[in-house]
DNA sequence: CACGCTGTACGATTGGAGTCGTACAAGGTT
DNA sequence: AACCTTGTACGACTCCAATCGTACAGCGTG
């Protein structure tokens, strides 16, 4: 039913750092935090060319500083966009699909379908 | 096949305000205003108790002053989320549900079953 | 024409969000 | 242990958006 990849999450996996519970979902908050062209292309992103597991921060090969980065991997996290587990060194995520897809049903088929803007 | 009320608009109505045509319309302009409740419950109550063409600015019974709710009204139709005309001394809004429906399949249907926050 | 009504325009204030530098913490590697 | 890597924490700065008071414009009615 689903139109995104959901991939399995390995037994062993770290507990997720601090996030809303799916019943806790806002919408006025996700769309709040979607209205960035740099989070959209984030989950964008995610949703698109998800391979492994889940991503580290580094992984979206963004040109901005780690601290700005930081804040918005926090941002997403907290409004219930994505979920992120401590692995090691490195923090990786994915998008709360099921968590979404079950509260705001489309809303993710139209991330997924955004084009951003032009860069000129 | 929209799940929404559309109503027929006269032939001799006004011409609407400005506004940004269907191909301008932009997801992250129009989740970036849908962020505010206020704003969302504006539309939703659009959504879901439109009876006549149209509604002016005061019909919804908001407690605020007119200056904010004109803030809001423009914010709303800037983005393309309504439309406005100007019919003698009121300026009347309907919601752009084609528009919105073509461009953001399914935005509107969460925008209608939000859940106002707890006032308390 | 004078008044009332709806809504705008403008400006001041306020709070919050984005941006990023620097310093630091924590795990991995050699 | 020394070091590198990944990312956090804190703070400062800037900028934008929300809020609203006041004054005004436009239309309709008596």
């Amino acid at each position: 039913m689903t139109a995104f990849k959901v991939l399995p999450v390995p037994a062993d996996a770290p507990e997720p750092l601090p996030e809303p519970a799916v019943g806790d979902l806002r919408l006025e908050a996700v769309l709040g935090v979607l209205n960035d062209p740099l989070r959209l292309g984030i989950v964008r992103k995610f949703l698109l060319e998800r391979e492994e597991f889940d991503h580290s921060c580094g992984w979206l090969g963004l040109d901005r500083p780690k601290s700005s980065l930081t804040h918005h991997f926090k941002v997403l996290r907290e409004a219930g966009v994505i979920r992120q587990r401590q692995y090691g060194l490195e923090r990786r995520s994915h998008v709360r699909i099921d968590d979404l897809e079950a509260r705001f049903p489309g809303l993710l088929r139209l991330v997924a379908d955004w084009t951003p803007p032009e860069p000129a």
